[in-house]
DNA sequence: TTGTGTCTAGTTGTCTGACAAATTCAAGTG
DNA sequence: CACTTGAATTTGTCAGACAACTAGACACAA
């Protein structure tokens, strides 16, 4: 079943790939296509899935990169906590950028997410994590206005909704998330410097309060590699 | 930014696809091309992109399709069950191939994730999960010879490790899962019909015994879309 | 009728060669 | 030292061609 170059290919590839250092180029296009014996349209496709997959990176003019790997956060899905609260508490540094609040209306998938009414007033907070400088997470927060109002924003706010809230001292319950893996949409792919359709981990999770209500609705974009994230589960019928 | 006719491409195409009816096929690629106003490689690199987010198949001398959603299995993941109990708890069907169990020595991997030492005996299972035909799920279990022998299996078996485990009363406690997305290998690409590199949500987990010890160690990819895996939780200073 | 083999038009897979656009870096210039 | 220029390198895109494969139509024999 192996017949095809671009089979052949993938596989060389990804040998080349994982054994070479993060941040090192690689060969160039014309280079590796004779090496391996393929056209350079071939060699170029197999190069598009290994950007989809986020392991390198290919820059006009100057080369193709492969993307290294650096430190891992990491987190037991049990607890909610903050992605900044997650960091501190593994001595790792991460800073927030792109951070956009807004206002807006709640439309179908909001209404739902937050079981308000279609066209409440609601507040969109969102933002990139980076950690080494590098953007690694990119999360988007969508709280009605009654819970939090753009101009509420106190200045030490660094873009945790969720600590903000907290150290508020709003009775916060639980969080439910649900947990697939995507492509990256164009918004996505932007503000993580990433293409669209590379392959994220996606939480799209409420925070409720003590009395059923959701507080906020999250749309969460890991890009994988940079956390470790882990569940203990029970044996259904113990 | 959107100089790049790739990126343009990227967006029409996307809008396209999410236009076009699961199964159904798409205009060749010389059509598509030309409608687009780009050349067929190009044309080609942003299909190739899409193939690896599971959105199309492309099939040489037949066409490219759009892959349609079916129907999702639904679980939380604090509660330890087979995919097979899972389907049965919403009257979903999902049946078992490529059934195969091995015996091996622990490599380096193994011996970690089953906590015993460097070429112990292990049995390794594999099996693909269909929902209506179509391969969703590829689990390959590994476990210590001592707890589970190819010889033992029973003909009741179904492919279901757990299952197996718990029908037999071994004493199990817990699950640790490690949740991530990744792009498939080689082997799991092949045992899903899909194309390396593909996005897939991808568990690697242990499941414990009462008295600590590790029962199996199992790596589990999922094709996006067929699953809703979600987690309820707890906020963080309780 | 049913099944089987063959043919053919259409589709994806790959190749070749070329040019455009971006980057890098060294040499030149004030 | 700061800035410009220009050549070399590298990725982005294009056009056209042929090979490999598929599906459907068709003829023909059982």
């Amino acid at each position: 079943m192996t017949h095809f170059p671009f089979q052949r290919l993938q596989s060389e590839l990804a040998s080349l790939i994982a054994h070479t250092p993060g941040g090192q180029r690689l060969p160039s296009e014309p280079e590796l296509a004779r090496q391996m014996g393929v056209s350079r349209a071939t060699l170029r496709e197999a190069m598009r899935s290994f950007e989809t997959q986020g392991l390198i990176r290919r820059r006009q003019g100057a080369g193709t990169f492969v993307v290294g790997q650096v430190s891992v956060m990491e987190s037991g899905l049990e607890v909610l906590e903050s992605l900044d609260t997650m960091a501190k508490r593994q001595n790792l540094e991460v800073t927030v950028s792109d951070l956009q609040v807004e206002k807006m209306f709640a439309d179908q998938d909001v209404a739902n997410g937050l079981i308000v009414p279609l066209g409440t007033r609601v507040t969109r907070v969102r933002r990139v994590v980076r950690a080494e400088g590098r953007p690694v997470a990119y999360l988007v927060d969508t709280l009605p206005e009654e819970i939090f109002r753009p101009d509420d924003l106190p200045t030490s706010f660094h873009g945790s909704v969720l600590d903000y809230l907290i150290h508020r001292g709003d009775p916060l319950n639980v969080a439910r998330a649900n947990i697939t893996a995507i492509g990256a949409t164009a918004e996505v792919a932007k503000s993580l410097e990433i293409q669209r359709g590379d392959v994220l981990l996606h939480f799209h999770s409420q925070v409720y309060d003590k009395s059923g209500k959701v507080l906020t609705y999250t749309f969460s974009y890991f890009i994988p590699g940079y956390f470790h994230f882990h569940v203990v589960r029970r044996v259904g019928n113990g």
